[in-house]
DNA sequence: CACCATGTTAGCGG
DNA sequence: GCCGCTAACATGGT
């Protein structure tokens, strides 16, 4: 579930919370998330100072004092909190890192995701940030630069826009967010739909993903318990799991199909 | 108990 | 090479 508001909205937390702060310790109760032996992680990121966050689709990025990143993916169900250092549960977390503030950064339910070290701080030189496309964000990501990349394309709309190298940080909630606000189904294949359609869908996704942004995504679990921000989109969703309840619009109840092998929501009238 | 959901990647056949 | 489909991965929920 995490995409980009959600990432970016922990980033947003982190730089107010551990930016300039020193990792004075870290536990690991999660060792097959990590790219090295645990002993070489810890070694090599304790004592060290959060340079800098940075987010590359859903990945965040951390720089360190001494020229390394740690890359961090939540992929299903990861989150991150920060605690006070001695809370419980502290326990259950995949990693913990203890912060010279007192508190812990602690990452949870890092399942399929991973926490990996590189020795570089050239994002450029990080695999898992190197394959992937433009930020749908970017300034560089244009209109004319969307129509480019998908005019090509022949599959249908919903699976290319989750397509990470195609466009990076779209995934399930968004991508059929998108495609109610440019009221096109999910399975239209992209050579049947018109430039002025297309665009449609370039606006919609920039426009929907700034304002989840703004209202902190849709991630229903607070970072701290100052977070008044966290999840504030979800009551703005229009049809992503709204299966059955009446669409905003037309009152039609709101369909799921499988597209792609993941589930597509939409308006069955509105949409087509 | 089986099955589903989620993001990502890999593999297979068209 | 691209497309669509399936499976695998970890875990919790139905």
């Amino acid at each position: 579930m995490p995409e980009i508001p959600e990432i970016e909205t922990v980033c947003q937390h982190l730089r107010g919370s551990v930016v300039a702060t020193t990792i004075t310790g870290i536990t690991i109760n999660r060792s097959k998330n990590l790219n090295m032996e645990p002993d070489e992680f810890i070694r090599l990121v304790t004592g060290q100072t959060i340079i800098a966050v940075g987010r590359r689709a859903k990945i965040i990025l951390l720089t360190l004092s001494n020229r390394h990143t740690l890359t961090i993916h939540f992929m299903l169900e990861g989150y991150a909190q920060l605690l006070e250092d001695g809370n419980p549960a502290l326990q259950q977390a995949s990693a913990v890192f203890r912060l010279a503030s007192g508190r812990a950064l602690t990452l949870f339910k890092i399942n399929l995701g991973y926490i990996h070290l590189f020795p570089t701080v050239d994002w450029q030189e990080i695999e898992d940030v190197s394959q992937l496309g433009p930020e749908p964000l970017s300034a560089e990501f244009t209109l004319s630069h969307f129509l480019k990349l998908f005019k090509v394309r022949k599959g249908m709309i919903k699976p290319l826009l989750m397509n990470q190298k195609l466009i990076a940080g779209i995934g399930n909630v968004y991508s059929n967010e998108a495609l109610f606000c440019s009221r096109l189904l999910p399975t239209r294949k992209v050579k049947d739909i018109n430039d002025e359609e297309l665009s449609t869908v370039y606006y919609c996704l920039r426009k929907l993903l700034s304002q989840a942004i703004q209202l902190g995504g849709v991630y229903p679990i607070p970072y701290s318990q100052a977070d008044r921000l966290t999840g504030g989109y979800l009551a703005q969703l229009k049809v992503a799991y709204r299966t059955g309840k009446p669409c905003f619009e037309c009152k039609a109840p709101i369909q799921a199909q499988r597209v792609g092998g993941r589930n597509a929501f939409y308006c069955p009238k509105c949409q087509h």
